[in-house]
DNA sequence: GCGGAAACTTGATTCATTCCAGAAGACTGG
DNA sequence: CCAGTCTTCTGGAATGAATCAAGTTTCCGC
């Protein structure tokens, strides 16, 4: 599982250093989590880490297309592991968790724009917004 | 025009004050503007302004559901006037313009997430991720 | 092992946004 | 038309995620 980290490093040119895996790490065990709880995660495992080797890391992970960003308007940025396989997210308008869903048709049909204004789109983002469980019944509950 | 703000905003019981007449003003004027352009834009107007007022105004206007806020990950948050109308948009990664989108479908019938984990969804958000002509056509012409 | 480059540490800085207290302005009932 | 009341606005300070900068350490190919 490590070495597996480190394969996917190596295979994107990166080097491999002991804050780069605690981040995969971290990400597998827990996914969309923002920056601050990746940085706790991480010192759990390595407590020297700074918050700048995080942020550097998310993003050299981000740009390399191993992580994905992901932040919903209103909140701060989070980070997921699952990459490539074209799924989207449902965020709690209460208390900002956020679920998986997975693409409804696979081929996205409805993700090309009737109108695209002369822009090249290179990927359709989808967030659907909601109320999730726990809210829900605290709220029913009331 | 004015008289026409004057009454969305007792549509909602909002009081009608100059800095919110103001701001209607400027995004009918500017789709999809940053908070500091609608201060800039206000300000032109109305000199004394406070920018607290600015945010102020468009939090208030926002909950009202008279403007729309929208951040795409990455950028600070815009505002636009139009609602209602289920419409979304194109965001340029490289200089991060906004282009609206109408909605392909018109009842989105794709946009039914397909395991909804027992989230109450309301809302489903699209953003297409691209280049604008502009961007393109410099990267071509190198 | 060794040299060069990428990555990390520490600390300060930026900037959008929010908080606060007091003053001003807008609506309601008389 | 006028006073009272409550919302809204002004001005200034504070917050906090994210970034920048300089110097040191660590990693990798040779």
């Amino acid at each position: 599982m490590t070495s597996d980290f480190e394969t996917q490093l190596r295979a994107v040119s990166l080097r491999v250093t002991r804050p780069r895996l605690a981040v995969l790490a971290a990400l597998r065990d827990h996914p969309h989590v923002d920056t601050d709880t990746v940085i706790a995660l991480v010192r759990a495992d390595q407590p020297t880490v700074s918050h700048q080797a995080v942020y550097d890391v998310l993003r050299a992970l981000t740009d390399a297309g191993l992580v994905r960003r992901i932040q919903p308007a209103g909140a701060v940025a989070c980070y997921e592991s699952r990459v490539g396989d074209n799924h989207h997210h449902i965020v709690c308008r209460s208390c900002g968790a956020i679920a998986d869903v997975e693409c409804a048709v696979g081929h996205a049909p409805c993700l090309t724009a009737s109108d695209d204004h002369g822009y090249v789109v290179d990927e359709a983002e989808v967030v659907y917004w909601g109320t999730c469980p726990d809210c829900a019944t605290d709220r029913t509950a009331h």
